[in-house]
DNA sequence: GCAACGTATACTATAATAGTAATAAATTTT
DNA sequence: AAAATTTATTACTATTATAGTATACGTTGC
């Protein structure tokens, strides 16, 4: 076995990497698919499907061949989800603001350098843009990333922005590092962070980071998303910059001890 | 490798069968716990905590080894249930009928015999069991079991009862195969099944049958969950017999083609 | 009819896991 | 506070599960 990884298993791994391509915008897949995105040969993709359909958490329409999360994958969602309580608070809290102002609310953590992303609500007859579940490149140009990055002193701030492959999403990008450097001390400053079209264009975003209530570590972002059909980047800092430094520091208080989490 | 199970990934399954044992009950365990539950060795153990614990769907306390569900795992949560439009609708008819009149409600799936709950809301104010996630051996004992029964004709039904144990789980539960025939007749012409204290003392429940729109087949069950402090079967019965016929009838419309379940 | 594609099954070399045993660390008992 | 017990982790192989190739089967479209 290969050097270290005596304990860890890659039938899981790559059972458990099959259910995370379904969601909302990817209800169903066919095995051809789902062994082209992961890189798998198709027996393998074969069995590991087939297993998660004799399981129950997969469904395959005998016709089609289509495959769709089942029956079981509810049951565990339903288990998993009632056993973190942090979420369940987290939600009343961004429920609440996305009730009283109708606006797009995303909550996401930081792993590894990804975003993932763990409740959102979406404001009601606007156009808005569903971030992937688990998004990678992506601190430098959203405002949940930027907020994030804000949260680090300058040392750990330079050390994650090294290695980082500016990814230019839109021509309003920032590729640059120095410029980025910059960019996260304004915001800062400022308190929370501002994405204009930077990821996609006609989507505009202010974040704020979370942190951890006990090591005071930056954990994560909130961000409040709009169209530029809606109001101006300068409308949304004025009318909303405060309640997003607000909404994230009571979120903060609600958060899992680092220690726990990993 | 063991006879015709050539495409079955027993890792995966051990992986999951880890998962699934989280739930707001149990929200924490500890490796020799999950080891014991799930029969498995410490060292297996160990390898399937750590590839979930690496792979971020589990957290471990490094001091005190506690391991719980992590970010990973609502990201997962939210992704797959975000892929089944079946569960909002759901779940948008049942928190209609809590919200209006404030009682317990489950939505549970029949598979393989056994009850998959993939919905629960909860009364406020009062005392309510709540069924675990999966659970076997109750179609006879629970509201939610009867009223499936209700939905077989009287030739499956006998097949279905014929290799059941009836378990006793109070000294209410009925453990004569001729009086749970006879009860799931009586069932079947009222429309609506009716538990009094034969899951669990104190324990009353009403219960109607869910359809495949399609094949018209029995598929589940809604549950509405009463404590014998509250009110009297016949009370229940009188006040919301009705109300769960019509609520099954409803999300019966509502479910995923039988063709594509499994 | 026959390609062209997607899915399922058969087969075996190879890589992954189970299980034993040993070690380390923490907890409880004496 | 030492001894005993429990729990977690690491080391090590025999065994077994899986990857990958080959092949067969089933549809769909032409």
């Amino acid at each position: 076995m290969s050097k270290g990884k005596y304990y860890f298993s890659k039938s899981l791994e790559k059972g458990l990497n099959i259910l995370t391509l379904f969601n909302r915008d990817v209800p169903v897949l066919t095995q051809s698919e789902i062994a082209k995105i992961l890189g798998l040969n198709m027996t393998s993709t074969y069995r590991y499907i087939n297993t998660l359909v004799e399981l129950g958490y997969l469904e395959k329409n005998t016709k089609t061949k289509e495959i769709r999360p089942a029956l079981l994958s509810l049951a565990l969602c339903t288990n998993l989800m009632g056993a973190t309580d942090h979420l369940k608070m987290i939600k009343e809290v961004v429920d609440r603001i996305h009730r009283q102002n109708n606006i797009s609310i995303d909550v996401a953590f930081v792993l590894d350098d990804a975003l993932v992303r763990i409740y959102h609500r979406e404001a009601e007859e606007t156009l808005t843009y569903r971030l992937p579940d688990v998004s990678k490149n992506c601190l430098h140009n959203t405002a949940l990333g930027k907020a994030y990055l804000s949260s680090l002193s300058d040392e750990r701030l330079v050390e994650k922005i090294a290695p980082m492959v500016l990814a230019e999403r839109t021509e309003k990008t920032i590729t640059d590092k120095d410029r980025l450097l910059k960019e996260i001390r304004a915001t800062r400053a400022r308190q929370f962070s501002m994405c204009t079209e930077e990821y996609l264009p006609g989507l505009l975003a202010i974040g704020a980071p979370l942190y951890d209530p006990v090591s005071g570590e930056g954990v994560g972002a909130i961000s409040f998303d709009f169209s530029v059909l809606q109001q101006s980047a300068s409308e949304i800092m004025a009318k909303y910059g405060d309640m997003i430094r607000e909404t994230a520091r009571t979120l903060s208080q609600l958060l899992p001890e680092e220690e726990d989490r990993r």
